[in-house]
DNA sequence: TGAAAACTATACTTACGGTCCAGTCAATGG
DNA sequence: CCATTGACTGGACCGTAAGTATAGTTTTCA
């Protein structure tokens, strides 16, 4: 129990996956995240089990503080209304301006970026990222079932499939921003979904 | 001008695509790619210059496949119906079945994984990328135009918008489809971005 | 048939990357 | 006050990857 040590293993993993969203996780070597991180090979050697331990402790690191960012615009959303839809309304429209605050284009989800290296990843990396996925598919589902409780839905959408697709376009929004260095393009897409939820949900 | 050259070239790309969109380009090594596609050293720096040069056909070749597929559906839905806003639902409906026909896994788009690995990349194969979704996103304004000229458009989503919430969707279906290894996944989210359109331009 | 294209085969250089290990040093606690 | 532990440093080791070189062989087309 040093302060030491948490700040650097933290500092590490900060780097490393700023390093990773650029490059992705393989073209990262390790001396990539050294330089920068003001360590040596040994300390990194202690903090994690090589490169595959790193991989864990990134994923781990991703969801949690991505877990807090969720929370904390749902809870700031559930302050602003009573109702359920609205409630969900407004926490896309928070969301949608976190995105559109950010200073340089969206460094990139660390999900997507290991899906399409997970041939290289162990089991569970790739456990955590369905976790992951899994836990803001049940997120948004809760979302959705409140709201359909107080409001008849349209459409003929499954309720699992319209909360897959705010995953879906969160990460097509960065795609998109990362290559065309517009992240606009992120706000667009969830304040598209937020219309046609509008449209399901029937308010106006 | 041989028979022999073009297999080759195209058997290597062929393979090397595959290859590619399970482990990213960075981790993917020639040798790999010479394992698989029966070819020397020699035989491939014949063919390309060196990684980067493969990298550079392995997209041209993909937008002009992608481009292919788009085109045929295209084609079908305009030969099924005269009306704008049913050729567009149509194609819609036509894309879903072909994801859905997919045996495995669908394997991925190769402009996503790059996208993750773009500092890697030179400037022509960031450009390529960027044409490509540009392209993607042309088709579908246009094909939205059509349907909007004839049908008013509710929702007060831009056209551009809507245009890109087809490739966010599909690309945010193969994530989630890749993690849950369930194909399904994509054409649930295409089927979901034709029930908005449908909403969107007032049919039912 | 002859020239060019499309390769095979092998050897080699250079560099880098991941891993491991032996040692250092400061703080802690008994 | 000394032994132990946590948090490192720095470098050796070994495999592997990209790329080069070169010499020779087969295939195809004109």
């Amino acid at each position: 129990m040093t302060g030491r040590s948490n700040s650097s293993r933290e500092r590490i993993l900060e780097n490393a996956e700023s390093i990773v969203l650029e490059k992705g996780f393989h073209a990262t070597s390790i001396k990539d995240i050294l330089d920068r991180s003001a360590i040596t090979k040994g300390g990194f050697f202690y903090h994690f089990d090589g490169k595959p331990g790193l991989a864990v402790a990134l994923v781990e690191r991703y969801l949690v503080q991505d877990d807090e960012v969720f929370s904390g615009l749902s809870e700031q959303a559930e302050a602003l209304s009573e109702d359920p839809l609205h409630q969900l309304l407004i926490f896309l429209n928070l969301l949608a301006e976190t995105f559109g605050r950010l200073p340089d284009t969206h460094p990139g989800c660390l999900v997507a970026s290991f899906t399409y290296e997970n041939q290289l990843l162990n089991e569970e990396v790739q456990q955590l990222m369905q976790q992951g996925l899994e836990s803001w598919r049940q997120m948004m589902i809760g979302k959705l079932e409140r709201a359909g409780a107080a409001y008849p839905m349209a459409g003929d959408v499954s309720t699992q499939t319209l909360a897959d697709m705010f995953t879906a376009v969160i990460e097509g929004g960065i795609l998109l921003a990362r290559n065309f260095d517009e992240n606009r393009l992120i706000s667009e897409q969830v304040l598209a979904y937020r219309a046609f939820l509008r449209m399901v949900f029937g308010a106006e």
